[in-house]
DNA sequence: CCCTGATTCGC
DNA sequence: GCGAATCAGG
């Protein structure tokens, strides 16, 4: 896993958003562990454990001196409320047809290209124009939020959707899926062609 | 068994 | 820094 600042922005909202680790693994193609591993490295705040390890064969130092338990608020996470900030103004975007992935062109820097980590994900299509998603929104979505872009399944078959995520603000897809679709110039340097 | 998250430690 | 292996609880 190459954490990209994307990357690292979906880790950090999936985790905030309070899915487990293997779920946030799941949807970003990569394992629990590296989810795991990753989010403690990052210092991400650690969720309920089902475990408790603190019967460590090292307490016996000098609990005496503990430190009293400063009153700590509970660590109630509370989510940040997406900044629906832009108050009247939610620009509809003319839906500037976000090109779609074309593996063939290389357009210059940033750009949505292939999920080069989709190697094992969704494959953007050729070209599809956005049918109206099924009725199955997912409790989260909130209104003025636009829908991912990222494409599920294989166009053409009936199962076939987008992403229900809520796309970050300027992007068309989701953190997860920008995560995987936007991959630095740098990086893809030599694997584009 | 399945799931969960945390830590360890070779890379 | 990374994450598989491992641990440990539900």
């Amino acid at each position: 896993m190459d954490w990209t600042a994307e990357a690292i922005e979906a880790l950090r909202a999936l985790w905030a958003e309070g899915h487990s680790t293997a779920e946030i693994g799941r949807r970003m193609g990569i394992s629990k562990n590296a989810v795991v591993g990753k989010a403690h490295r990052l210092n991400l705040p650690a969720r309920p454990s089902p475990i408790r390890r603190e019967n460590e064969p090292r307490a016996t130092a000098a609990p005496a001196a503990a430190p009293a338990a400063p009153a700590m608020a509970e660590p109630v996470a509370e989510l940040p409320v997406p900044p629906l900030s832009a108050p009247a103004a939610a620009p509809p975007a003319p839906e500037p047809e976000p090109v779609r992935p074309a593996l063939t062109t290389l357009p210059p820097a940033t750009q949505p290209i292939a999920p080069a980590a989709a190697l094992a994900a969704p494959r953007p299509p050729a070209a599809t124009r956005r049918p109206a998603p099924p009725a199955v929104v997912r409790p989260f979505q909130r209104m003025g939020g636009r829908s991912c872009c990222w494409p599920i399944g294989e166009p053409g078959t009936p199962d076939f959707r987008f992403c229900t995520g809520e796309a970050i603000p300027g992007k068309p897809y989701c953190p997860e899926h920008a995560a995987v679709a936007y991959v630095k110039a740098r990086d893809r340097r030599d694997d584009a062609a």
